[in-house]
DNA sequence: CTTATGCTTCTAACATGCTACATGTCACGA
DNA sequence: TCGTGACATGTAGCATGTTAGAAGCATAAG
C-alpha cells in the first residue's frame, strides 16, 4: 500500500492522430485549407511535421462526420455543405436539441445556473463588443452546456459533429442579417426556462431559437453565389424541417 | 466526340478497409468477437487474411461509434451498451424517427409503397415462420426505407450507427417478452399512414412503436445480470426519454 | 511467505515502403 | 490542326518496419 502523493498525469499528451484532428479543424475554421480545394496527405503530414499514418487517419475520422471527402488516388477536399445538407443538418439539431433542452430543464439542479448564466455574459459582452467570433464561441459553448446537462452523450456527439461540419457556412450568415445583440436575447428565454425548471418552455424557446436561426442561415445558403442546384429555401424547409 | 459503347463498370469493389468493416460487423453481430474479450489488430488481421492498416481502419471507424473501444497497448474490446447508453440512443432513435415518418409521409409518391409494403410482407413471413433473425433484419429494412423516404441523409446515418451499436443487445429481448406478430403488428398503421400520406398519423404510429419496444428492450437491459450500475428503467425513461 | 524488481511478451501508435491508378504533358503522326 | 498514345508525376490504399509502454511472470530480496 502506498498513499497516493502525486495525481497520475491526466492520460497522456493527446494523441498525436488526436492533435492533428485539431489541427485540421483550426486549419478549416481559419481558411488555412480552402473548401473544394484538392489537398494529400503527404503534403498535410510534412506541413505538420508527423508521419502519413496519424494524418490519414485524422481525415479519415473527419470524413467520417462529412467533413472533408477523399478521392482515391487525387487527393482530399474540404466539403462545403450545400443547402440540402444544411437543411438536413438543422433538421437534426431541432429534432435532438429541443428535447434536450426539456431534459435540462428537469434535471437542472442550482449549482448549474452558473456555467449556463457566465456563458450568456460572455455572449452578451461579445455582442457589444461586435465580436463575432467570440460570440459563436460562446453560443457554441452554451448549447454545449444545455446538452450536458441534458446528458445524453450521444446527442453530444452527434452534434458537436455537426457544429462541425456547419461552422463553414456559420460566420458570413450572422454578420448582415441580425445584430448579434439580436441573436443573443433569443437565447434569454431557454437559459430562463432551465433555470426556472420550467421544460415545456425551454423546449419552446429552444424551437423557436433553432427555427429562426435555421431559417436565415438556410436562406443565406441559397442567396449565395455557389448555392448550386437549389434555390428555393422554402421548398427545403418544408421537406426537411417543418 | 465518341459515342459510348460502354457501360463504366461500377466504381470498385469496396475498399479492403469496409469490406472489414463489414466483416468484423459480422463477426460482433454472430458472436464470433465476445463482447468485453480483449482482442488485437494483428490477430484480427491474421484472421481475416490482410494487412494491419485496413483493419485497424475499420476499427478505428468502429470506435467512433461507440461499438469497440481501443485501449493503448493493450488491444481492443467489443462495447455492450449499458442500460444507460441504451436508454439514449433510444432517445435519439425516437427523436429522429418520428419526425422522419412524417417526412416519408408527406414525400410518399405512389411508386414508394412497393418497397414498404414488401418488407411488411416479409416480416409477417419471418414472424409465423418464427426466424427471429429475418424478422429483425426485415425490420431494419423497414426502418431504412422509411428514413430514405425521409430524405435526410444525415439522419440516416446516424440511426444506421446506431442500429450497430445496439444489436448486442437486441435478439435476447424480442424472444421471450413479445411474440413477433405483436411487434409486426405495431408497423402496420406506421406503414399506412404514409402510403396514405398522412404526416401526424405516421409520426403517431411511429412514437408509439418506438416507445413501447424501447421501454421493453430497456426493462429487460436493466433486469440482465450484468446489468451494472442502473437497476431502475423507470428512471432512465423519465430521464433520457419523456 | 511476502514484496519488489527485472525480464519477456504483447500491444497500439506511429513511421515508412510499395503498388495500382488517375491526371496532365508533350511529342508525334495523320 | 487535331486526335493519339507514351510517359512523368502524384495520390490513396495497403503492407510492413519501428517504438514506447502495459501486463504477466519468474526470480531475487527481505
Amino acid at each position: 500500500m502506498h498513499s497516493s502523493v502525486l495525481q497520475p498525469l491526466d492520460s497522456r499528451a493527446l494523441s498525436l492522430t488526436e492533435r492533428t484532428i485539431n489541427a485540421l479543424r483550426e486549419a478549416i475554421r481559419n481558411g488555412s485549407l480552402t473548401p473544394g480545394a484538392l489537398y494529400s496527405v503527404y503534403q498535410i503530414a510534412e506541413d505538420l511535421g508527423v508521419s502519413r499514418s496519424p494524418v490519414r487517419e485524422a481525415l479519415l475520422r473527419l470524413a467520417e462526420t462529412g467533413i472533408v471527402r477523399f478521392e482515391r488516388n487525387k487527393g482530399f477536399r474540404v466539403v462545403v455543405p450545400g443547402p440540402s445538407a444544411l437543411a438536413e443538418m438543422i433538421a437534426v439539431r431541432i429534432a435532438l436539441e429541443v428535447p434536450a433542452a426539456r431534459h435540462a430543464a428537469n434535471a437542472a439542479k442550482a449549482g448549474d445556473d452558473h456555467g449556463l448564466l457566465a456563458e450568456c455574459k460572455a455572449m452578451q459582452a461579445a455582442a457589444t463588443a461586435q465580436d463575432v467570433l467570440l460570440f459563436m464561441t460562446h453560443d457554441q459553448r452554451l448549447h454545449g452546456i444545455i446538452l450536458e446537462l441534458a446528458g445524453n452523450s450521444y446527442v453530444q456527439r452527434i452534434i458537436e459533429n455537426l457544429r462541425d461540419a456547419s461552422r463553414l457556412v456559420g460566420p458570413s450568415t450572422i454578420k448582415g442579417t441580425r445584430t448579434l445583440s439580436e441573436v443573443f436575447e433569443e437565447h434569454l428565454p431557454i437559459v430562463n426556462a432551465i433555470i426556472a425548471g420550467d421544460g415545456p418552455g425551454a423546449a419552446r424557446a429552444m424551437h423557436e431559437h433553432l427555427k429562426t436561426t435555421g431559417r436565415i442561415l438556410l436562406h443565406d445558403a441559397v442567396s449565395r453565389p455557389d448555392a448550386g442546384e437549389h434555390t428555393d429555401d422554402a421548398e427545403l424547409w418544408t421537406r426537411f424541417i417543418d
